[in-house]
DNA sequence: TTGAAATTGATAAACCGTCTCAAAAATGAT
DNA sequence: ATCATTTTTGAGACGGTTTATCAATTTCAA
């Protein structure tokens, strides 16, 4: 049993619901894609460059829309690039940025997505993924 | 005593700081963008084409991006544009966003924001700004 | 008023993601 | 296995958005 039966069965469910075809790459790019927590179409180009260097990007990006339509992956706008959130990855965590030096420090705080989950649901939402980014200084920058 | 005094002062703070000068058209342009709560390069260049004829996009973008580093407007990507928000129009506030129907919901939680504040702190930022974006299905969308 | 430095506007270029289309692959029926 | 039909793929063209380039203009402090 593959490592990723579970979200091959979703994909499977939803190419069969709409007379689609179960091919390699889609294969390939799923695997990989389930190995990130989120990842760009042009990132895992040059990933899945080594294991089949006639995949195209056109394909990539194709599949990775797939997976949102099947609800495996999100997409989020990311700086000038779309980001593919996995959805089922649980290694969730934000990040601090800083202004100065482009130094990135991921952390979790559950309080603040306890919180999220408060507010979504106050306004009816139902969240598939989130973004939180703080920019400032660090403390060797602030000096 | 012009209507957007406060801001105009933060602009020239900015500018101030960072030799840079105040022209006609920063002026003009931070008028205009005071106006609007949120506006993208493009919308501002056809309205400000009646106004002054000669204003390049180029300039707009420029502009635009400069408020942002000042403080006066946040940029967010959306779909395939980018929205500049204008801080001051409502003060700070976050985003639950609808992967179903694009609809944008704004929320401000006093609970997150401080603990954002603690986050930074244990880690030795400042912060400075912040994006809290929060993707989801509407009630609606959930159907 | 003068001159160094910054800004502007026109447009070229970069960039990202989608579209096109002929060749290849998948699927189901013989 | 072979065939016919449908879908997918890969390469590159394309379109929309934003940034880079650069000569001419404007700002602003001396
Ligand atoms: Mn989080
Ligand atoms: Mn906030
Ligand atoms: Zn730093
Ligand atoms: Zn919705």
């Amino acid at each position: 049993m593959s490592k990723h039966a579970k979200e091959m069965g979703v994909l499977k469910e939803h190419l069969g619901k709409h007379q689609l075809k179960f091919t390699r790459q889609r294969e390939l790019i799923l695997d990989a894609f389930l190995k990130q927590e989120h990842i760009t179409a042009e990132e895992m180009y040059h990933q899945l460059a080594r294991k089949d260097p006639h995949l195209g990007l056109a394909t990539i990006y194709r599949t990775l829309n797939l997976f949102c339509e099947a609800g495996l992956a999100q997409a989020r706008h990311f700086g000038t690039q779309t980001q593919y959130d996995n959805i089922s990855h649980k290694g969730h965590h934000d990040h601090l940025i800083c202004t100065g030096c482009g130094k990135i420090v991921e952390f979790e705080n559950c309080d603040i997505e306890r919180l999220q989950e408060e507010v979504a649901s106050r306004n009816g939402f139902t969240i598939q993924t989130h973004r939180l980014e703080l920019y400032g200084l660090c403390s060797h920058c602030r000096h």
